[in-house]
DNA sequence: CGAAATCATGTTACCGTTATCGTGTCTCGC
DNA sequence: GCGAGACACGATAACGGTAACATGATTTCG
């Protein structure tokens, strides 16, 4: 490679003076665009090549009114959950030129919006973000912008444009429907008490009102603030069976407190699933390996990422209803009883 | 809000119009920058709201030769490693302006190349990426690039620029001075085989090296392939375990592997730590919360996101010799007979 | 064999902002 | 009451590419 410090940033230009050809030819070659001879086209690379010449996409981007990213707006990056969204986004937008950036709001509403107004700013060409719940002032930003929008993770709402998601209350539905078939009756609940976690929060109602079609009520909730940790599901899981030492189930609303209680639960000698049973949810990998399998739903999250990508990169066509509802899955694992 | 569809994208002159400045006022009015007075200040305000103006960083960034961006390089986002390192980072740009945007190679060196050009392409500010190992090609673009670099996690080599980490080696040596001053001789290892996972290759290096000063060898190794996961540290545990019942300790290259390990063997009745230690390596919160704390060492990941942010920030001066050198620091646990 | 189509390349006019410099209006001290 | 700064703003020229059209050279084919 050449040593010559380019105090001054390479542009066309140069590209073009060492190669003898115009800039708009430089520019064709390097995009693949248009008709240049072979010949050329080697001049033109090698000469690139040695200069070290990486195009502006500043510049292109302007010019072609044309940007290849796509905005990725997720609440959190330690959740565990949107990784897997994120691998998922990435694997389906790989071949098709789109790069996604992604953008963390910790669930701060008031930071999605300064989030997303950043990325606006760089006219991307779609908007990905988690949840259907925005502010009124990212509402009229997404509006305005005018390119494909697509929220993710959820789909009990109106989406602004297109919505790929499970539905939580079902989620939440069907987990108290196994429960309930299973025969346990006196039924906890350990969560997060976050009023930004709308997922959470719809996964539970779905469950209580599932609960309450068959007469069975709550027997006990225990709530945190902050991050889930095995730690905080054993402490939350110690502090209900001390207040409530007769339930026999204990719905979690994340696999990471789900697992801590499974440990703390076999520690403590109690028949599982026999005389208590428990679940989570998400079905996070790092399940496989607990000395039990926890019972949980998978969220569906690579595919939540799949079909995200797939849609604002037009490999699919947004559905008539700009609804995408994918079945959350039940993992029965070990920590219920079979029915 | 207002509900007339704008078809064609706001610019400035829309909101130069709508407030009877000219674009440059407004251009001043939202950046704050130069003299304008109250009066119009809010004027244009208002305006840009009321239409729901969002600057082009495209066009901005061309005119001023300026981009808020740092281009962050990293192997792996579901590695639980990195995440906390983007943590360390965003914190600390979060009050300078900069926005962190993140690529990911997948510990493939060709990737990195590319993932840097596109990176470059949008000539961010700085460049902070994982490792002191890439290619030539990697190490040209960077050396023309002519902004701060800053190569993390690791310092067991030469920086392009600057380099923020722990010596790996150094890491292995200290568990290894650890292990043996515990009393424990009949080692085994446990960790990946990725030819370009180099600083678990040093780590290695360095634990084995101060084996040797005490003439003490490895007994045995078990490598995997892939992502690490509970299950695959159960999996190669009982692997090693069979293969040679007699160790009295097992070192891993990562705490997830380690915590699978020590799980199975505690299932399996091992007398830990009297009879076999275990360590791990990252320090990962996970780890609490497990039925034993998993010895470790912290290889201080949310410091090095920060002190690397600080140096492509100018929060901090680049250090003379290019080297930021952070202590890894050893997390007894109680998987390892107190010395 | 000549007109039309094709190919390979160049010219020109932006894209939407910001840097820089210029201009008119106040303010102020002596 | 007047020159010198400060202040508030505007006009103009980049910034580094790309779209769209233009041009000369070749090829194609009835």
């Amino acid at each position: 490679m050449n040593n010559k410090k380019p105090r001054r940033p390479l542009t066309l230009r140069d590209v073009s003076e060492a190669s003898g050809v115009s800039e708009m030819t430089v520019s064709r070659v390097l995009r693949n665009r248009g008709d240049v001879s072979a010949a050329t086209r080697e001049k033109v690379l090698t000469a690139a090549r040695t200069l070290g010449y990486v195009p502006n996409k500043i510049a292109g981007g302007l010019a072609s009114k044309r940007v290849n990213l796509v905005a990725v707006i997720i609440p959190s990056l330690s959740n565990m959950v949107f990784p897997d969204v994120l691998g998922g986004i990435s694997a389906e937008l790989d071949d098709t030129g789109l790069q996604p950036v992604v953008g963390v709001t910790n669930y701060s509403p008031s930071r999605e919006d300064t989030v997303l107004y950043d990325m606006l700013s760089w006219r991307p060409s779609g908007v990905i973000l988690a949840g259907l719940e925005h502010s009124k002032v990212a509402r009229a930003m997404l509006d305005n912008a005018g390119l494909p929008v697509v929220e993710i993770m959820d789909v009990d709402g109106t989406p602004i444009d297109t919505a790929v998601g499970i539905s939580h209350r079902r989620a939440g539905a069907e987990i108290a429907t196994e429960i309930l078939n299973a025969g346990y009756r006196r039924i906890g609940f350990i969560g997060t008490h976050m009023p930004e976690d709308h997922r959470a929060r719809k996964r539970l109602a779905g469950f209580e009102e599932r609960l309450g079609e068959s007469g069975v009520q709550l027997v006990a909730r225990e709530y945190y603030q902050g991050g889930s940790s095995l730690q905080k599901g054993r402490e939350l899981t110690e502090r209900i069976m001390t207040r409530e030492p007769d339930l026999d189930f204990l719905y979690y609303s994340n696999d990471m407190i789900g697992a801590g209680g499974l440990l703390w639960c076999l520690e403590q000698g109690y028949d599982i699933p026999g005389k208590l049973g428990l679940a989570g949810f998400n079905g996070v990998e790092l399940l496989d390996g607990l000395p039990m399998r926890l019972t949980t739903t998978d969220a569906r999250r690579i595919d939540i990422g799949r079909r995200a990508a797939r849609i604002v990169a037009s490999k699919e066509p947004r559905p008539e209803n700009g609804m995408v509802a994918l079945a959350p899955t039940f993992l029965p694992g070990d920590t219920i009883r079979k029915a």
